[in-house]
DNA sequence: TTGTGTGCAAAAGCTTTGCATGTTG
DNA sequence: CAACATGCAAAGCTTTTGCACACAA
């Protein structure tokens, strides 16, 4: 059932960002988990604002503050990951159990696209060395048009 | 000399805008000229405000509104290329006769690094065909510490 | 002369901060 | 119960917009 692995998940996730906090010395509350949860059970890319009416919509009683504040959280502990595509705008989404991968965006519709490819890791280890520049992460965009839904109009 | 050839690079990139804004229907304003040319005077990389405080403090009369239109179209004829290297911030540099290349951003300094390597170019051609995406650009930052001068202090 | 571009200031959009109150350890 | 986290609203920062005036075509 689709449903069981989700929860399993979010228990996975939950176990892991108590961990941190508990090493960080953070404390464990419930808006953070609530948040963590909410997070896991969306889906893809999403920015703060719109978090913040999602949980707004559920009827939690969160503040823009402690959203941000929980999402650096699960930033530095890997739970989520932040982007930016081009926009001022920094976009979010979940990280773990997902294998590394860049991203496609449609300049026409904004739409979002995953791929990977090995020769990213190439690259960063070859000019890490080269520099002398010990790289602890990247980002790369592609930029362009879908040729399928973008362009037949959808 | 030094200076000689930075003029000759002023007066071509000058002459590249001006067919631009003539092709596309905009006028010719000193202003627009004058942004062109105290950008390709001064170096590497830079932020919307940062330019508009140079323009000021040169005694030039000029606007955030101009700055920023003026970014815009000069972006649009590739006499610049826009950037976001982690900040919510847009920075540019200079792109004209510059060959491609990328970034390597020190997270301790905030220093920018370029590089080349050649297997980005690989990526964005295999991508494209397998996603049916046509790509148009790409952006590509290495994060991390850099091990020279920002370890050692500088 | 006509309408686009400009300067200025105000507004907008995303994010951070200050402060009083609530909650965790 | 002490310190940290929260909610709320205000402030901050980058970018955009509205409007009257200036100037390129």
């Amino acid at each position: 059932m689709e449903e069981k692995a989700v929860n399993q998940v979010i228990d996975q996730v939950k176990e892991k960002f108590s961990r941190h906090l508990e090493r960080e010395g953070f404390r464990k509350t419930s808006e953070r988990f609530t948040i963590l949860e909410e997070i896991y059970k969306r889906t893809d890319h999403f920015d703060a604002e719109a978090l913040y009416i999602h949980m707004k919509t559920k009827n939690y009683r969160v503040s823009r503050a402690t959203v941000y504040n929980t999402l650096e959280l699960l930033a530095n502990c890997d739970l989520i990951k932040k982007h930016q595509f081009g926009k001022n705008l920094t976009q979010y989404e979940k990280s773990f159990g997902y294998k590394q991968h860049d991203h496609l965006i449609c300049e026409d519709c904004g739409r979002v696209f995953e791929f990977c490819d090995p020769r990213i890791q190439q690259i960063k280890d070859v000019m890490g060395d080269v520099l002398k520049f010990s790289v602890t992460q990247h980002s790369l965009n592609l930029y362009g048009k879908c040729q399928g839904a973008c362009e037949s109009g959808i």
